[in-house]
DNA sequence: GTCGGCCATAAGCTGAGCTGATAGTGCGGG
DNA sequence: CCCGCACTATCAGCTCAGCTTATGGCCGAC
């Protein structure tokens, strides 16, 4: 009775945003889609989303239908990598959501191994923090998910997502060099106590309240970046100091910030996600492993 | 790529077993179906079916396909119940399949309780033993699933799949009515050792043997039928013994066989399969609900 | 007010996809 | 053995689903 073709087009204009933004999408034109969503709303039985200026918003059937589209349109995709994979052309296609400081470091090297092995892949990256990375995946916009969580503060996977933990890696003391002379070679972090501080994103800027309150105080969190690079700077300039994990450091080095190791500043996990029903394709299984060595 | 309307009808291809026979079922031609399988394998780019004589199989690459088509397929049944309902129409239909003698006692009573509280709702049943129910229902050709294992075999359900128990029935003895006379009111298995016996499918089979193993010998199964009716008429005419489960007596009692009741003869549990997807489609809940009052 | 985004509607044209006819092929029965 | 009967593919032709272009209305921003 619905016909599939217009459900998954239903999901390409929600996704969109808008009628117009879907049809240039796709295309086509802005009459043909709304054609199109008026004989689905049709056969639906009711209106399935809100038109406005500015774009169109789901309505509660809508809603409900986006998450019936979201799984057909999964499948579909599955389906597609596996046929071509059957077919032997190779010519896969893989989805990839990372977080930036992987995106800069783990994933290049990856995608690259990849190449080596599968020159026929193509490697889609999505730049996301952990949550919306999640999101995506649950949503089919994504095969694979590379998130990361700290030791202190697991999250659980969705129903239907399988987690394949990749390794672990310290979180350093990142200092201006004049402040790191005053201080010894592996300082407490109580010595930081009146510090102003600078944190990034709200699951690191918990743990680095999580950290300070195990040393013993609640830092002044004087500015907020996620931006690695503009975390440094601002370390640079004497302005605070930070919390940042191995990786973002690997991806970019101030000169003259001072780095300093130890345990008690806690440690961040590494997870590959992916659905289950994603298990046997190959292109994402062979971007996975690429990850795994990588990592 | 994959056109999802073409996906969908090479599911029903292969349901149906050919394409001519997929085709009278839609109320097409058989050229069109043929023309929109050779589309579809085009933009797959490899062959889907084994064209032959007497119908249509699948190859390696079908297979893959018809599993995510199942799925798809599922899906959209699933969206067109929840909008339906949305829709305040109430026109829901809700695939059921049920062994034999569920069918014939408890179905019925819950479909015309339905009946009476959502007018509107179709039931659609399909008779189906347990590990065929099982099967159709994973593979979405129905929403709801009445099976039954043994207290002492018991069946683990699929993933993605939600076992919901219905409740417990003994199983008793049937015998002829002569037989019955030359033993006490309540006689034990092991009085049997000696007389042929009459046991039904697979599972009821092996549930027999275990029960008479358990009093110490090996059943003589002399007749095989799962049908309750012809499995009475054989012990009426005093040509074995049989275990029933007591549905089967209650959908059909012939009057000149003895029934004695007894732990020793086993237990049966009922239970209610349906896929964690539907979990929330209106429809299905209440008959869900029906059977659960009816049980 | 004017502009620029959004949406719906109308009318017209074109090709995707239907039908009907035909031919090829393997299997079972007289 | 050959005929009948299933099945499938292929061809040609027509029709309408669904595209396009054109237009108008609505709302918010400037």
């Amino acid at each position: 009775m619905l016909d599939p073709r217009r459900v998954v087009l239903f999901r390409s204009v929600v996704r969109a945003g808008s009628i117009s933004a879907a049809a240039r999408d796709l295309g086509w034109t802005q009459p043909a889609v709304s054609q199109h969503l008026q004989a689905l709303e049709r056969s639906a039985g009711c209106r399935l989303l809100e038109r406005g200026p500015g774009g169109v918003v789901p309505t509660e059937a809508g809603r409900l239908l986006l998450a019936r589209a979201d799984t057909i349109a999964g499948e579909l995709h599955l389906a597609e990598e596996e046929l071509a994979a059957v077919a032997q052309l190779r010519r896969g296609r893989v989805r990839l959501a990372a977080y930036p400081s992987a995106a800069a470091t783990v994933v290049p090297r990856a995608i690259s191994l990849l190449q080596t092995r599968h020159p026929e892949l193509d490697v889609e990256l999505t730049e996301a923090e952990p949550p919306e990375a999640t999101e995506e995946l649950r949503a089919g916009a994504v095969d694979l998910a590379l998130v990361f969580d700290y030791a202190d503060d697991a999250v659980d996977p969705l129903p239907g997502v399988v987690r394949v933990p990749l390794g672990e890696e310290p979180v350093d003391l990142v200092l201006p060099a004049e402040r790191a002379a005053g201080l010894g070679r592996r300082p407490r972090l109580a010595a930081l106590a009146d510090d102003p501080w600078i944190v990034g994103c709200v699951r690191c800027r918990a743990h680095a309240v999580r950290r300070c309150a195990e040393a013993g105080f609640e830092p002044r969190v004087r500015h907020v970046s996620d931006d690695y690079v503009v975390v440094q700077q601002l370390v640079a300039l004497g302005l605070g100091v930070s919390l940042l994990p191995r990786t973002a450091l690997e991806a970019y080095r101030h000169p003259e910030v001072v780095v300093v190791s130890g345990a008690a500043y806690g440690t961040r996990r590494r997870a590959l996600l992916h659905r289950t029903a994603a298990d046997g394709v190959p292109a994402v299984r062979a971007l996975a492993e690429a990850l795994a060595v990588s990592g």
